[in-house]
RNA sequence: AGGGAAGUAGCGCAGGCCGGUAGCGCAUCUGGUUUGGGACCAGGGGGUCGCAGGUUCGAAUCCUGUCUUCCCUACCA
């Protein structure tokens, strides 16, 4: 058991707390609702994002970088996307500080430094992409437009949590703008499967794919899919989102072209994004009581390497056996760090490396290098074995990819295995709170319905999977006919 | 935003009711012994007690305000 970190069996909350604070992920700052990102939470950002911009890359798709304010009257531009963003919007209303005349030392905002029109910090950036195609975009040889951003992004929350709901967080944002509706729809689909491929693959996180219900449609959007995953505690957590935009930003901000036959039509839009949040995602779906468990492919150090010796001289004889694992280990990509710190002993080190989540650790002790032999320990499954010297390398490597899918396959049994039928209202309500996970349940299509059972049971419509099965039955609340099941389940 | 709790050394906390100038454990530094699952001994350093006012001869302690964090509720395209 680990002496700093809660057990999630007593406090889930603070043990996800402790699990980003005590891993040095994140700290908490200064500022209300924002967080600082640590070097070796960052460290995992970084591999998250390298990988996902190759994924865009790949696809067509190429960076570039919009402004962090927005006028206020290009925000509200489309309304129904300024109405749903308005409550959670920061805004700069002044240019300037002074000097506080009755306070010295002290600065106040200088009130004839008003703007006279107020900048919105972008709770994301649809208004001024769209703003800035009406000047891109003449001809059908103009599109389609497949541009991505990395920023950060602000929505003034009353609540905060560590990377998953803070005021300001990082994420990056697709905005493409194309020719007809297939096309659009197309490109909302494909980076919805982008972004599955890669919380699967990567992230060892399994997901639904889906669409959202009108109710939890992003405002301005005609639709929204979704890649939805489960939380250790069985609540869901949405992990990322691609939007059908239709024409609306293109007739809110008037963007129009001219096809092969002259004619002049609107464009077709999307969007698409994930942030930070899908590392509290990780977080809280692989980590176990002693720390973090983060899956090889994107950890910031995949070996860590600890020695145990007595004296200077089985030091050096160590040493010299890590340097050449080292450079086998690096030579084969993989990233590796000597823990040689002589103001720790192992054991301490054993739980330092458990509790940031490193998935394998070597141990080099003198007794088993006169053996030939290292103990191999890895994170996942708490498993301990002795290897030869001999053909290391590739068996860490091949180690690091049996723990990516092993991590992948316990996640989804999980999953899989808290997924639940349900066809009566006492039965859903008696297994939301006896057996947190998701329900599927016939529901009768309607936003009140949905909003009913939200405000019933707190649960909502987590998404209509794709290529739902066709099944005939009856709502859950109402008994109205229903034609597919659909996801419910509390989310974060 | 409402309710509750908290903020004292890097971390975790005591002291506060009853005002008198701050202490414990861990960490850190020095020396030594150690090293196969969070070592031990000895010595040392480090804090305007979240911040700003007020009461008082004197405030970590009492009063007012304010900021930050955590928990519950509400909100959350």
């Amino acid at each position: 058991m680990s002496k700093e970190i809660t057990a999630r069996a007593v406090d889930y909350s603070q043990w996800y707390n402790d699990l980003i604070i005590k891993g040095e992920l994140a700290d908490y700052s200064a500022v209300r609702g924002c967080m600082v990102i640590k070097p070796y939470g960052f460290g995992l950002w970084e591999n998250m994002r390298d990988v996902l911009d190759k994924m865009f890359k790949d696809t067509g798709h190429v960076n570039a970088y919009f402004p962090l304010f927005v006028p206020k009257s290009l925000f509200e531009a489309e309304e129904k996307n300024a109405e749903g963003f308005a409550k959670e919007c920061a805004v700069v209303t002044h240019y300037r500080l002074k000097t506080d005349p009755d306070n010295k030392g002290k600065l106040i905002v200088d009130p004839e430094a008003k703007l006279e029109e107020e900048l919105v910090v972008r709770p994301t950036s649809e208004a001024i992409i769209w703003n800035t195609y009406k000047n891109w975009i003449q001809s059908y040889r103009d599109l389609p437009i497949l541009i991505n951003q990395w920023a950060n992004v602000v929505r003034w929350e009353m609540r905060t949590r560590l990377f998953l709901r803070t005021a300001e967080f990082l994420w990056q944002e697709g905005h493409t703008a194309h020719a007809t509706e297939q096309e659009a729809v197309e490109e909302t689909v494909k980076m919805l499967h982008v972004y599955a491929d890669f919380v699967e693959n990567y992230m060892a996180l399994p997901v639904i794919k889906g669409v959202k219900s009108a109710n939890e449609r992003f405002a301005g959007a005609v639709d929204t899919y979704c890649i939805e995953a489960m939380m250790q505690d069985g609540k869901a957590l949405q992990a990322g989102t691609s939007h059908f935009l239709g024409q609306n930003f293109a007739k809110a901000f008037d963007v129009r072209f001219s096809d092969k036959d002259n004619n002049y039509d609107y464009v077709w839009a999307t969007s698409w994004g994930v942030s930070t949040r899908l590392i509290g995602a990780l977080v809280m779906a692989h980590s176990d009581d002693e720390g973090l468990i983060l899956p090889p492919r994107i950890a910031p150090l995949q070996v860590v390497i600890v020695p145990i010796y007595k004296g200077e001289e089985q030091k050096a004889m160590i040493d010299e056996k890590v340097d050449t694992v080292v450079k086998e280990l690096k030579a084969k990509g993989i990233r590796v760090k000597y823990d040689d710190a002589d103001n720790a002993r192992p054991g301490w080190k054993f739980a330092e490396w458990e509790k940031k989540g490193v998935p394998v650790r070597l141990t080099f002790g003198a007794r088993d290098i006169v053996n030939g032999i290292v103990e191999i320990a890895r994170r996942d499954t708490s498993e301990k074995q002795n290897h030869n010297l001999e053909g290391l390398a590739g068996t860490i490597e091949a180690l690091l990819e049996d723990i990516q899918h092993n991590m992948f396959h316990k996640a989804k049994t999980f999953r899989d295995d808290n997924i639940r039928k349900v066809d009566t209202w006492d039965e859903f309500v008696k297994t939301l709170d006896e057996q947190p996970g998701f329900i599927a349940a016939h529901w009768d299509g309607t936003p009140e319905t949905e909003e009913k059972i939200k405000e019933l049971t707190k649960a909502t419509i987590r998404c209509i999977p794709l290529d739902n099965p066709q099944e005939a039955g009856k709502c859950i609340l109402t008994g109205n006919p229903s034609k597919e099941r659909v996801l419910f389940a509390r989310a974060y």
